[in-house]
DNA sequence: TTTTGCATTAACAAAATTATTAAACAACAT
DNA sequence: ATGTTGTTTAATAATTTTGTTAATGCAAAA
């Protein structure tokens, strides 16, 4: 969603804001390629001449976009972090749910990173740089804990750039692969919310036996 | 790929056949909307029109190159049962390993996979029947297994479905989101093969750790 | 009130993409 | 040789989608 903070009610309603909230559902839903222009500016209830005054080309308002998804996705990412001030364990469990949790709240947006840098590399160098950053303050701050609490012989030694993968690999996964697991689970899809409190259990269950001393 | 042992070498040459060669490349890498047929055309080294003649229409070559995928993820899923004759924890390891290796022969079927089932409902119908029946099968013989291991106190005592989804999730990821690890991984990621051994290890002790006795 | 600047509409142009057709060609059986 | 069948090419049609423009409105500043 975009900064609702720094725009007041009329923003709110004007047409370039409506426009910029259709491009996000099309382009989030169908990708680069999928989505139209003409079907944006319909959605946002304007002349697809309007969308194309405020934002010139399909390019420039898909930019639009791409910058506001890239930033949710390093805020997703520092979910993982944890809080600081916990004992590592129960840092790394608030983590994997803080994640979880968030990408529950943005389920469109992994499919749409994804599709981004496979087939438009030309968004890779800027991304790339970001998650170098990120992925450095993380993890130096969770390996420096957790070689802290192995010696304490509170868990295992583990590799936490591999942690970071699985945990990420189970949560995102969860969603981008929703749609498949009707066929898998049966009467526990039924109710969305009970399943994804049963995945996100059983996530944190599993890096939790990963990383515990045995 | 397609079913070469039907094919002789004169049928491999033809342009039908080079045409479905170019389509799965096309359509594995941009997608359907993404996909030009003049460009597959090109890469098949045939004039367009020699594209429709052959399949009418872009959508009739997309099929074909849906209902290869599909199976080829049929196959996938099945290599996660492992050998019935090993014991179920060497079954289960073995499992992991042959899913993962499979991943890494089709690593853009993931991706594929996921992007037509969310936004090309229409193939749900077909696909969803298809996973039920490997899922019953796979499952329930699982299932059975683990709960006999179980009794005899050999493992815990797991919801296989969760398990599977678990080890799906790891080893798809891998592949689905192998160019954001880079700025990951650093020096790892240098050597491919290198990288996808220590993730196929590392899915591996992760689900062992998780149904293992405490 | 005039001017200025942005917003809006409708019509249209341009480009890209998919699809068709008519005619030429080749292989081959009769 | 002739007719039949399927293949190939070049040209072009049809459609879809993106992008532009000129005219008009409208509200606030000068």
């Amino acid at each position: 969603m975009f900064n609702t903070k720094t725009m007041d009610n009329k923003e709110k309603q004007n047409k370039e804001y409506q426009i910029l909230i259709a491009a996000e559902q099309e382009f989030l839903t169908k990708g680069y390629d999928g989505a139209r222009t003409t079907s944006i500016a319909k959605a946002a209830g304007v002349t697809h001449a309007m969308l194309h005054y405020y934002f010139r080309t399909k390019e420039q308002l898909f930019e639009r976009i791409v910058d506001e998804k890239f930033a949710t996705m390093s805020h997703s990412m520092f979910a993982i972090m944890g809080d600081p001030s916990l004992p590592i364990i129960e840092r790394i469990k608030g983590g994997i749910s803080a994640h979880f949790d968030f990408i529950a709240e943005n389920p469109l947006l992994p499919r749409f990173i994804i599709n981004e840098i496979v087939t438009r590399p030309e968004h890779y160098e800027v991304l790339y740089k970001r998650i170098s950053l990120i992925i450095e303050t993380i993890f130096h701050d969770l390996q420096f804990e957790v070689n802290r609490a192995a010696e304490r012989g509170e868990m295992e030694r583990v590799d936490v750039k591999m942690i970071l993968i699985s945990i990420m690999s189970m949560n995102i996964f969860t969603f981008l692969a929703y749609p498949f697991m009707e066929p898998l689970m049966g009467e526990l899809m039924a109710d969305r919310d009970k399943f994804l409190a049963a995945r996100k259990a059983e996530n944190i269950e599993t890096i939790m036996k990963r990383i515990k001393k045995q």
